[in-house]
DNA sequence: GATGAATGAGTGTTCATTCAT
DNA sequence: AATGAATGAACACTCATTCAT
């Protein structure tokens, strides 16, 4: 009796929900939570504004998810550089390109926007403050220290080092988000020197 | 029965300016130009938002005039370095936590916001992007090319060697600036290998 | 692959209609023409949004639709009662149970609702208006004449006594037709007094 | 300095507010929350609709302070009776004058609207239930007991005799609030047998 | 100069209604 | 006939800006 199968809508479904994630993803990391009206996410995804409020319930609630979702993302990719081949400062580099790619700049923007905007709900603020960083640096540590040890990076405590190397990566990406010009984006090789030794 | 003689209106006027300015770049700089309610301004300077358009026509005026002011405040600091004792490294040493050092963060807040935001007039947005880094490399180019001439300073094209530094600082300050924490500011000798010869 | 004939096609359409019609009754006398989203009416009859719209028009066409029924069954319990054996007060005592009876209060709750609402066309509150309560009391003058003659009723101008009669019970079925509680449905009895002789 | 002073502004102030809880009154008592929007108190009150969140923060807050100052005067109206002269019947006679009398009406409509609409706070549900019809049968048992035992009030639980003769009023004041027509205010003689002994 | 009452354009959200399948 | 994705008009609420005093 229906008249499209449970399939057929299901990825109607699904495609909508992409279309929308991807075009919210893109104008919230632009513009932050304030900026961004419902009405360009609608335009950008090419849909009704109403339609939005069929997949997800309110501004909060879209901005919210990617949030979270861009904290997992953030997490693997954290992660997955064990799985790489090389020395401690290879795999630095790599994770520190792979940072930097255009590609995973809208996740930061929107972490970014998390924790230093207004509409967003203080729980998503907390989660953020909490998790994040500290997170962050468990995951490296192992990694540094064994670059410590292998006297490929530089001494003092690595926790330290990693949450001021991560703190740099994030500030350029922000600063280089919109790509509006004026910054530049240093070379890796550079960036390496703050934590390798020479 | 006349109160006030022409010179006290002026000074009256000049005080009630500066509070807003003083104000505005303080609400401004952590919630950038959408975020900040005039109400909030208003209430930061301990007057009625009434007021606020005997001094600024609109909300987009006021942060202009901030914006232009900030420039011309941030060259400044760049410029009188020149002015300090010591090697080239060791200038921007000063230089840099002259940038970091709390009390500057404003102005390249403000920059940023002026860079990223909406309600900026693309006039504004233009003047800073040519302007801005372009200027600052300008400013520090004699610096650098002393200094890696005296061999502190690593070998490579000296406009990306700063512009490279410089975005790196603005960097930090923007995801420093809210003191939402998560971040940490590294310190000044870390910051310093970037561009430093070990 | 003609699966249904002409008949068992129109069997279905009749009963999706009684289904539309029990369930709309039923949201619209708890929560009124505004109050009610089609979507309440859907879900309580187990069909699709989309379905109610190939039997009915509009919301407003089927608030509407409802109303006159509710009327002319209203009318049909007012004229049952000269069916009923008994004395004129007994048969207003029937009259009485059968109105406040659970069953016969959405209906009054529509007319109620139509009387009161804003969607609903002022041809309809016309209608009502004119021919609500006077049908009514046409209706029952026979019975209350003769009430007043056999001693049961007390004296007075009959139109008025049902009217303001009608217009008690009406009230009632009112304010407890929401079980929401803190009004009480007096006993018929203490009813009956409004118009019976002692 | 101030521009007006603070007495003046305080009259404007009470002035806008009376305009508005009468305006709101009228509206709500009319249309119910859900059916009543705020341009039409805005509207009714001859102000622009921005205004009225100067005065009140929201609708649900605006009608919620009209119920809860509703009640405060319901149970007011319902104590001021003993200092009334005259027998309990008389007293009552009085009370369901003063009742039925145009000018309560929208209080009593207000109250049937907090308990039958959707979109008030359950905290004003849950205050309505408890208090309402309970307090005005404490109010009023003294009153009862004392006719019952004067031999002007039939026999029977007074508490339930209360009950049932102000839903009785309640229904009226329902069915009658909107002026369009229909339904017949019953005389006070009439209303008053159903509790008076004949 | 100073205040805050007043306005209205703009934004988030809901929901009746349409329509492709 | 039946479904639910899709649209857009309508409404609550916010906030920059104006203006009488």
């Amino acid at each position: 009796m229906a008249p499209l199968n449970e399939e057929q809508l299901h990825q109607i479904r699904d495609e909508r929900r992409d279309q929308i994630i991807v075009a919210a993803i893109k104008v919230f990391a632009r513009r932050g939570i304030i900026g961004t009206k419902m009405s360009m996410i609608a335009a950008e995804a090419g849909i009704s504004h109403g339609l939005l409020y069929h997949y997800f319930t309110s501004k909060e609630e879209l901005f919210t998810m990617l949030v979270e979702d861009a904290m997992v993302g953030a997490e693997e990719a954290m992660s997955s550089i064990y799985d790489l081949p090389g020395s401690p400062i290879e795999k630095i580099r790599a994770l520190t390109m792979e940072i930097l790619d255009e590609s995973g700049t809208p996740y930061f923007m929107l972490i970014h926007h998390a924790r230093t905007s207004e509409g967003v709900p203080e729980k998503v603020k907390e989660l953020i403050d909490q998790n994040d960083m500290d997170a962050f640096i468990e995951r490296l540590l192992p990694l540094f220290r064994d670059g410590q040890q292998a006297g490929e990076i530089v001494d003092g405590n690595p926790e330290e080092l990693i949450s001021s190397y991560l703190s740099v990566l994030s500030g350029l990406m922000v600063v280089n988000a919109q790509g509006i010009g004026g910054y530049r984006l240093p070379e890796v090789d550079m960036l390496l020197r703050l934590i390798a030794r020479p």
